[in-house]
DNA sequence: TACCAGGTAAAAA
DNA sequence: TTTTTACATGGT
């Protein structure tokens, strides 16, 4: 087994635990703990786990980035840390979603108390849309056991220092689960024949997931809700979660609307209401739903009984 | 026991 | 065109 360590500079200010910890999807395939983000990728087909720490502070950061596998080509390391300082958001300029923010009645107590946070990103569209498909409609907490149960029945993995390290399975392998190995991971019916179905125009060429980082938003979310099994609430998140849009939001997920009534002591909330409240916060939307689901995390919202 | 949860597609009206 | 309904399952 080989390790490299490359160092890597993000915009300031970063906080990595605010990041890694609070700022996305808890997923078996990343995580952190010990101060640590821990993520297996598969860079062609090959599995290398990354590490990465702090060892700067959050207004002169500084990450030691960490890389563990087999093999480890100047080009494979080059490409590994391209991506996991995608996953971490390390090149996002902060300083206009702070200045919208700081005279905001719901985000200018918030945010300060979260500073450092960038928005991290999903290690691919066609993860993250599967992420999202497997969260449709369930708790976050049941979405955890579905999202784990299918990590570690089908994704790749490394052993390293005897703790196994699972990746997020690939197209390929969902396309060959089939139907009934992902029902056996606790998915629907239909949840399964979504992603089965999605895979299969992954690996067959006929949608290029990747592509839709080229258009613009509403152009992405046009292509991507004619997918069965994807509507407006999955394209929207994609838009904050793997497109690395500064301006998604996605008004038809029912915390969210929740959170809203929270912050302005509002009777109700639906789709459009909560689209309409959110252009106060425009261009800078993605930014204000992830705070406010990592204060969310963190209990901001728990005297209005949520988190 | 019932009801809800970071929705969606398809059927019914 | 708009309104229901089925879907799976862990937590409360």
């Amino acid at each position: 087994m080989l390790m490299r360590t490359v160092t890597v500079t993000p915009v300031a200010p970063f906080d990595l635990e605010h990041t890694a910890k609070h700022g996305g999807w808890e997923d078996a395939a990343q995580g952190y703990g010990r101060a640590r983000f821990t993520r297996l990728l598969g860079i062609d087909g090959f599995p290398i786990l990354v590490a990465v720490s702090s060892s700067g502070n959050i207004e002169d950061p500084r990450l030691d980035v960490t890389l563990t596998a087999k093999s480890l080509s100047d080009d494979v390391v080059r490409r590994s840390v391209t991506q996991v300082s995608r996953l971490l958001g390390v090149h996002q300029d902060l300083a206009g979603f702070y200045a919208m923010a700081s005279g905001d009645p719901t985000l200018s107590s918030l945010v300060p108390q979260l500073r450092g946070l960038h928005r991290p990103q999903a290690n691919s569209v066609h993860e993250s849309i599967v992420q999202s498909i497997i969260g449709q409609q369930i708790s976050a907490n049941v979405a955890r056991v579905v999202r784990r149960l299918l990590i570690q029945t089908y994704g790749a993995t490394l052993t390293v220092h005897d703790t196994v390290h699972y990746g997020f399975p690939s197209p390929e392998v969902l396309v060959n689960a089939g139907v009934q190995g992902l029902r056996g991971v606790k998915l629907s019916q239909r949840k399964a024949e979504y992603i089965v179905d999605i895979s299969r125009a992954v690996v067959s060429g006929t949608f290029n997931p990747e592509d839709l980082k080229m258009l613009p938003d509403d152009e992405a979310v046009g292509q991507v809700v004619m997918l069965r099994g994807v509507g407006p609430w999955t394209a929207q998140w994609l838009l904050v979660n793997a497109l690395d849009r500064e301006d998604g939001f996605p008004s038809g997920d029912l915390m969210l609307q929740k959170i809203l009534i929270a912050g302005r002591a509002s009777l109700v909330m639906d789709s459009d209401s909560a689209l309409s409240y959110s252009t106060r916060w425009s261009p800078y939307r993605s930014y204000a739903t992830t705070y406010l689901f990592a204060g969310l995390r963190l209990g901001y919202f728990r005297e209005f009984g949520l988190g």
